[in-house]
DNA sequence: ACAGGTTCCGTTTTT
DNA sequence: CGGAACCTGT
């Protein structure tokens, strides 16, 4: 560390008031922030603290593991590291009463998915009549209330003022309008120090996230600024972060050994040779003596993510090598293949010869999943056969034939009778396969592979194997499917990912590996796409330097034949 | 209302 | 390439 960076260490702990804390990636934002919260602690009086404000739980992980270097236990306790969602929350239950003169009522995650699958509608519209008229309080509407309540409650503002008398922002660039205005109004009554890289601003395409939220912090905070400047502690002698900034600026990229480009032929070359990329990368941080080396797997849409898993999960040819499968864990949202899961678990529970119950329930199930799909993503398809696989269901046990072909296809199948063995593993793939009776469940066949990924496989197959060992068949196995993969799921959350893991470039935001994998698609997860953004693309750009500098020691950055340059003239 | 053919399109979050 | 939307014939 150089005696300026010294220099400026100093005068952010000294300065008082709001600030401005500028800084790249690695810059050590969040180690100066500790510092500054440190040294703050000293002051506090009996019932005080220091507020530290970031996005997910994933970035609460990485500044909780990092205080645990910097501070004493007794400065940790003093220090409250929460996520917007969670501080907003207890606002709303503290003092929610102020906005309707009845308390308001939370909906969990799950009670807005199921509310949401029943809805037709606007459903951001809904949301918003929820919270106003019926003070029902959705994830997305809790900084909106707590931002509400703390501006027009003098008392309330004050209590905040008295209990944080500073609070660190992380991530500011990135802050929504609501948090804006939560933040704005806590300022009048408390010091506010804003973290923030605006190169870092990946969340601009959303209405309510502004590549100018920091002038006009600038302008209404009137804050003190620093500059950490482009020191990066993540990847010291590499030259991956001035690889980044030559992407991110449209400048000539600077030769350097630490990123390879790779390039692939469509459509026979892909699988083997991304595989192949993941394989040497992780062979190469191994060869440059990190023995577990963690590798993330970046690419723009989560439909190509999921293609990506597929992929790795087989075994290809590369130059004639032979490349084994990499075990490895995906960052996404696991509800719906969990809703498959619970559609395999339904044909576990056929009997061997034809049961309309059964067979029933499985179309139920169907059903469920296309209605969960529907509100994950609303498209005519999927409301369609939610209707569908529901009349079919209840054609089943009436004894009528259903109408969709699908669902003919699996009564079939049940006529015919199935035997299951008792061994969970293989049962399960019978089962499974009986989703493939028609390309308009395709979809739920696939989505059922990825179970294996929230590594539950294991806790399943036990819990399979108790059923059967208990009756001799698998009655039940959907309750118990939907039991075990909902503890799984919430597990999967908590657990730091290691080795393999692959996501999408906004769920990479600060997180840090030892390798990254950035993975262009020929049709889909372009870099730069010409349908949705001007040369020089600017936005690509800023999302493609956040991916690359997660990497401490390599990048690989693998494209199609023919895609156009990095940086271009 | 469904099946099958044709055309168009291909990002992004937080509990 | 693979899916979803749209169109058309039964």
């Amino acid at each position: 560390m150089n005696l300026d960076l010294k220099e400026i260490h100093q005068s952010i702990i000294n300065q008082t008031g709001h600030m401005l804390v500028k800084g790249g990636p690695g810059s050590g934002k969040t180690t100066i922030a500790l510092l500054k919260a440190k040294a703050r602690c000293k002051g506090l009086e009996p019932g005080q603290g220091i507020l530290f404000l970031s996005f997910s739980r994933a970035a609460i992980r990485q500044i909780l593991g990092r205080s645990q270097d910097l501070l004493k236990n007794e400065e940790r306790r003093l220090i409250q590291v929460k996520t917007y969602h969670l501080f907003c929350r207890e606002i709303l239950r503290g003092h929610g009463r102020l906005l309707g003169g009845f308390p308001t009522r939370i909906l969990t995650p799950k009670g807005e998915r199921l509310k949401k699958s029943f809805f037709e509608g606007d459903w951001e519209a809904e949301q918003v009549r929820l919270a106003q008229v019926e003070g029902i309080y959705c994830f997305d509407q809790f900084a909106k209330g707590a931002a509400m309540i703390v501006a027009e409650s003098e008392a309330v503002r004050s209590m905040y003022g008295d209990r944080f008398p500073l609070i660190i922002v992380d991530e500011f660039q990135d802050t929504d309008e609501d948090q804006w205005r939560l933040i704005k109004s806590l300022a009048s009554v408390t010091d506010v120090v804003c973290l923030a890289d605006p190169e870092q601003c990946i969340f601009d395409y959303r209405p309510t996230v502004s590549f100018q939220r920091i002038n006009s912090a600038r302008v209404t905070l009137g804050f003190a600024e620093f500059d950490l400047g482009k020191v990066n502690h993540r990847s010291p002698q590499a030259g991956i972060l001035s690889f980044a900034d030559a992407v991110l600026n449209n400048e000539e990229l600077p030769k350097t050994s630490n990123v390879k480009i790779v390039q692939y032929y469509w459509p026979n070359g892909f699988d083997s040779v991304f595989h192949a990329a993941v394989h040497f990368t992780i062979a190469l941080l191994r060869k440059k003596g990190i023995h577990n080396p963690c590798v993330a797997v970046l690419t723009k849409s989560n439909r190509h993510v999921a293609q990506l898993s597929a992929i790795l999960q087989d075994t290809h040819v590369y130059k004639k090598r032979e490349i084994k499968p990499i075990p490895h864990d995906v960052v996404w949202d696991a509800n719906l293949s969990a809703s498959s899961a619970e559609i395999v678990g339904s044909i576990l529970e056929w009997r061997t010869e034809f049961d309309a119950r059964t067979v029933s329930d499985t179309l139920a199930c169907l059903s469920r999943y296309f209605r969960l799909k529907n509100a994950e993503q609303h498209s005519k398809v999927a409301s369609k056969l939610t209707r569908q696989f529901a009349e079919a269901s209840e054609a089943v046990i009436m004894g009528r034939l259903p109408r969709i072909q699908a669902a003919r296809n699996m009564v079939e199948i049940a006529s015919n009778g199935i035997e299951y063995r008792g061994d969970p593993v293989s049962d399960w793939r019978s089962a499974r396969d009986i989703l493939r009776v028609h390309k308009v469940i395709n979809d739920v066949f696939r989505s059922a592979s990825m179970v294996r990924l929230f590594q539950a496989t294991d806790v399943l197959s036990k819990a399979l194997s108790e059923l059967w060992l208990e009756s001799g068949s698998y009655i039940e196995a959907t309750a118990t499917i939907r039991k075990v993969l909902n503890h799984e799921l919430l597990l999967a959350l908590e657990r730091d990912p290691q080795g393999c893991v692959l996501m999408n470039l906004h769920k990479c935001k600060g997180k840090e590996f030892d390798g990254v994998v950035i993975v262009e698609g020929k049709f889909e997860s372009r870099f730069f796409d010409e349908k949705r953004e001007h040369p020089p693309y600017n936005r690509s750009r800023r999302l493609l330097r956040v991916g690359i500098t997660r990497a401490r020691n390599l990048v690989t950055i693998v494209r199609p034949q023919g895609a156009n340059q990095l940086t271009q003239r």
